[in-house]
DNA sequence: TGTACATCAGTGAACGCGCGTTCACTGATGTAC
DNA sequence: TGTACATCAGTGAACGCGCGTTCACTGATGTAC
């Protein structure tokens, strides 16, 4: 990569780090302005066409990076449950990492899906669908008896969202305790469909 | 009732309608605007202080709408669950219905859950929790045994809401089948509920 | 009932402001030979 | 390696526009007597 490409990637990033920035105060992607951004990035507003043709396309960034790291967690997952047994405790602990790491792109995550814009709305629904396949197929590798492994991840991802959206107004100990009712409510599910046969 | 105040609450419904209208198209509460809105309603823009302090306000107030009819649905729920055995059934079609007649609302009360505002994100909290200590009730009162009501109530809840986000941006078919999948949702959690002692 | 005055929802004009976008330009970096 | 030219990320000035807000005013409705 030569240095000028390396330059404009920086520029792009310090971008889209504005953006963030301006979204971690709990502002939403489609009330944020061209010239906010460029201000909090530190250059000049017609730069910002150099790397986006428009708000949109800076805001479809943020959603792929968002299911970016939605993915990484959840590769992050696998590799820690082939080590134990634990899977619900291990799953929900590694989501809430993903909350700590990255609460904006949760945030736009959740906002978005949705929001006024179809492409966004789209590539949100993607990730989660990804995210609750990923668990479904899981779920099927794990299973000794024949479950409805599509409703079970469905409603666990379900619950795992609604920690989500609580989390990251909570103090520490209540944090905690979301942490470990959410842990029951995913036991219920599974312990739900375990008595289930179909 | 005097006749200007009549139309004075005739004009402040107008607002309100005319912000619906807009955020019926996917918007958000905090990207629309004060003229926008009073355009829609037919109405110069300064007329809009004579019913709100500003546009903040004027979002309080659908926040405060929504709760309004969302406690209307569940009440309409408690009527009907009354009459029969299938709660989960009559539950989830009371909201479908809830969802039907309000989009919007439902919509408001979704992204302002994370959203920019403190004031909102309290209500909204607060009717949401409203919701699951209404469900947490009738689950205590029905239990037969000795079961874990909160955290039953927080799950389907959870389960309920995911359907919310969903449901708008499908077909008719898709709305049905929406509607089977979260049913066996919740019944898998009242399975693993009544398997679980404590 | 009639009259004189008070109230106040709604208005048109005006304001300063920040917005998104365009344009021609700069100057450092990259490329060809 | 040196030179001449091409590329292109970033810029400052300028634009027209719609925004939120203020102001003094209007005129229908309400109230006091």
């Amino acid at each position: 990569m030569t240095t000028r490409a390396e330059q404009k990637l920086r520029t792009r990033r310090a971008i889209l780090d504005a953006a963030l920035k301006i979204l971690s105060d709990q502002r939403s992607l489609d009330s944020i302005g061209l010239r906010e951004v460029t201000r909090e990035a530190g250059i000049a507003a017609p730069s910002f066409y150099r790397h986006f043709a428009d708000m949109e396309e800076l805001g479809l960034a943020l959603v792929e990076e968002a299911g970016l790291f939605l993915r990484q967690m959840l590769r992050k997952t696998r590799q820690r449950i082939d080590d134990t047994d634990s899977a619900i405790d291990i799953s929900t602990d590694t989501f809430i990492e993903f909350l700590e790491q990255y609460p904006v792109h949760f945030r736009i995550l959740l906002q978005e899906q949705v929001g006024y814009s179809d492409e966004f709305r789209r590539a949100v629904r993607l990730e989660v669908d990804n995210f609750i396949n990923e668990l479904c197929d899981y779920l099927q590798s794990r299973a000794t008896r024949n479950i409805d492994t599509q409703n079970v991840a469905e409603a666990m991802i379900a619950i795992i969202i609604a920690m989500g959206a609580k989390f990251t107004f909570l103090d520490k100990a209540k944090k905690r305790a979301l942490r470990d009712n959410t842990i029951s409510q995913l036991k219920l599910v599974m312990l739900g469909a375990l008595k289930t046969e179909i």
